[in-house]
Formats: structure tokens, sequence, C-alpha cells
DNA sequence: GTCTATATTAAGATAGAC
DNA sequence: GTCTATCTTAATATAGAC
């Protein structure tokens, strides 16, 4: 296993898999290991603090994942439909059109440090910021333009879990669907 | 320990409580045995299949408490706003004003047995059908029933996850007050 | 029906070779 | 930077006393 060694990001991206799809405990280091396609050894050098350490790594790329696919494409030009629509794309392929859990929902539960629980709020956070803009470009005024935001959000976290619970994406495709008309109005 | 035994719904309520908060993985058979007060010794002698069995006693248990606290509410006397708001306050409960995860939810990440995931399946269905049969009475016809239904559940569950992951517990909390309006509306 | 004791397998973690 | 080897602790599971 000298070649085709991941690099950080990389390494990330398979770690969230394994979370978001096992929570926090469930995630053992073997597992997580064996995802990476390395050995528990070699997990540590890049890791010394274990689970830990990799789960917080995994939530600073769930901060940049949504820095670069929902803040920044939101500002691009185009019209807003267009541009949420682009968004409500992103979502869905990160979702594994509604078959993935959400890593903020299953990351969170119990075991993870304080610091996890924090970065993952954070992420949640940016998330409603960027929406909240979209939602004042489109002519809400502040406290109405705050509540499409976290009502969109609560659709797509919602929807997903209805989804998957129920094995029928159909839902959570409904929801995406509907995202351009729901945060910025025709 | 001979006495203050816990039977077997009580038993299930504490086992709910682990799954929920750590998912079917990172419940392990330690934590279990811990909550109910039982040497692991012991759940094994009442749930000889170990965690896949008592995973499946709480699914039931779920169903059972669905039923009792959403499904013949729902059926008593009164003006429907009303017997909506009386379940809103039993799904309040349930989920700890917005600080514990849906069992729903978190019980059927990856792990669990086939079966695990079926009853959870059949037990969000009762709840769609129950919340749809309001929105029936309510006056809406079967096709904007159902989407009425599946968007309350969608708010309840998506707004939990936004409470949980924010700490917030005023987002899950106003999504379950404007629950009446939204199933049976005025 | 619950306990203590114990066996086996997996998880968490480190040392040292390459 | 990754590996094999190893250690320690925890998890899974069973046997047998009470």
């Amino acid at each position: 296993m000298a070649f085709s060694r991941l690099n950080d990001d990389e390494l990330a991206d398979r770690a969230l898999d394994v979370f978001r799809n096992y929570g926090y405990e469930g995630s053992s280091l073997s597992r997580l290991a064996e995802s990476a396609g390395l050995e528990k050894a070699s997990f540590y050098y890049r890791y010394p603090g274990g689970k830990k350490d990799i789960a917080l790594a995994v939530a600073a790329r769930v901060s940049a994942w949504f820095e670069e696919n929902v803040v920044e494409p939101l500002k691009g030009a185009g019209p807003l439909p267009l541009r949420v629509n682009r968004v409500a794309q992103r979502l869905r392929k990160f979702y594994g059109d509604g078959s993935q859990p959400c890593v903020l929902d299953t990351l969170s539960l119990r075991g993870g440090p304080p610091e996890l629980q924090a970065a993952l709020a954070d992420a949640l956070q940016a998330w409603v910021a960027a929406f909240t803009s979209i939602a004042l470009e489109s002519g809400f005024n502040r406290i109405e333009a705050v509540r499409r935001a976290q009502q969109a959000i609560i659709n797509i976290e919602g929807s997903l879990v209805l989804s998957r619970v129920s094995a029928n994406p159909g839902i959570f495709l409904r929801t995406l669907a509907g995202l351009p008309a729901f945060l910025a109005r025709p």
C-alpha cells in the first residue's frame, strides 16, 4: 500500500461517509481506517487523537463543503431561482439522492467531544446564513427571510429522514424540487 | 438486585433512550444492560439474541407509543385543533422538548437487521396514516391530506434536527405550536 | 430471573521496523 | 508515511451458582 494513498480531503470524505452512516460511537477506528484503505497505526499517524481528531477534520470538511457548494454558488450570477436550483442539485448529490443520512444529524449524536458539537452547529449556522441571504435578496424582510431559511433546511433534513426511513427517495427529491420557489419567490 | 426489576416495557423504554442517543452500532450491550440496571448475563436471559432482539422490542414499543399517543388521541372527542394540540404535547414530551433525537432517525442507522428497518418504516407509516386521517377529517382532499401529513412530520423531524444540532429548542417548539393550524385548518 | 465468573473477539492505542 | 506486532481495555456471549 505504498501507492494509492489518499490526501487529507479524500480521507475526510471517506470518514464522513462512515460517520454519517454509523453515528459517532458506532464508527469504530477499525472501520474508519478500513474505509481509508489504511492500517490503524497509519491512521493514528495522521490523526494522533484518534476518532476525536478525524471527526473534527470531518466537521471542518463539512463546513468547507457548504462554503463551496452552497455559499459560493448562491453568490454567482443568474436569476435567483436558477442559482438556488444549482445548490439543490449539489445537495441532492451530497445526500445520495435521499439515501444518505445527514452528517450534521448523526455525527452530533452522543459520544463526541464538545468541540465537535460546536463545529457542527457552526456548519449548520453557515447554511442558515447562506439561505437567509438569498431570501433577503429575494425581497423578504429579515424576520421572514430567517424563517424561510430555517424552514427550507427543516424541509431538507426532515424529508431526508422520511425518505431514508421509508426507503422512498421521492419525498426528499420533491422537497429539493420545491426549494427554488420556496427560498427565491419568482 | 432481586427487587426493583423492570418489566419489558420499562426495559424497552430505557433501551429506546440509549438507542436514539447513540444509534444502533453505538449502543453497546454493556450500555443497554447498564441503562436497565441489569448485568449483561441477565440481559441475555431476557433477549437471547442480544442487541438485535432488544432493538426489535424497542421498535415494537415505538409502534405502541404512536398508537397510544398519536393514533388514539386523534380519534377522541373535541374540536380537531384541540385534539392535534394534545398530540403535539405528547410529541413534545417524547422528544424531550427538542433535546432528544428521534429513534426512527437514529435507530435506523447502519448496523441493524433488515427486520428492524422494516419495523421502523412501519411505525413511521402508521404516524403518516394517523396524520392523514386528521387532514382528511379537516376537509382536505386525499392527495392534499397525505401531503400535509408528510409535511407535518417533515416539520417535526427537521426542526428536531435543527434544534438538537444548534442546541436551540425554540425551533422545534415553534413547529409543534404550529401543528394544529397546519394539520387541522380552523 | 439475576448474579459472578470466564471465554472470545473486537476496539483503542503504541512501539519499532522499513 | 505506512506497515507488522503487540498491549490494554471494552464488547459480545455463555456457563453455572443462587
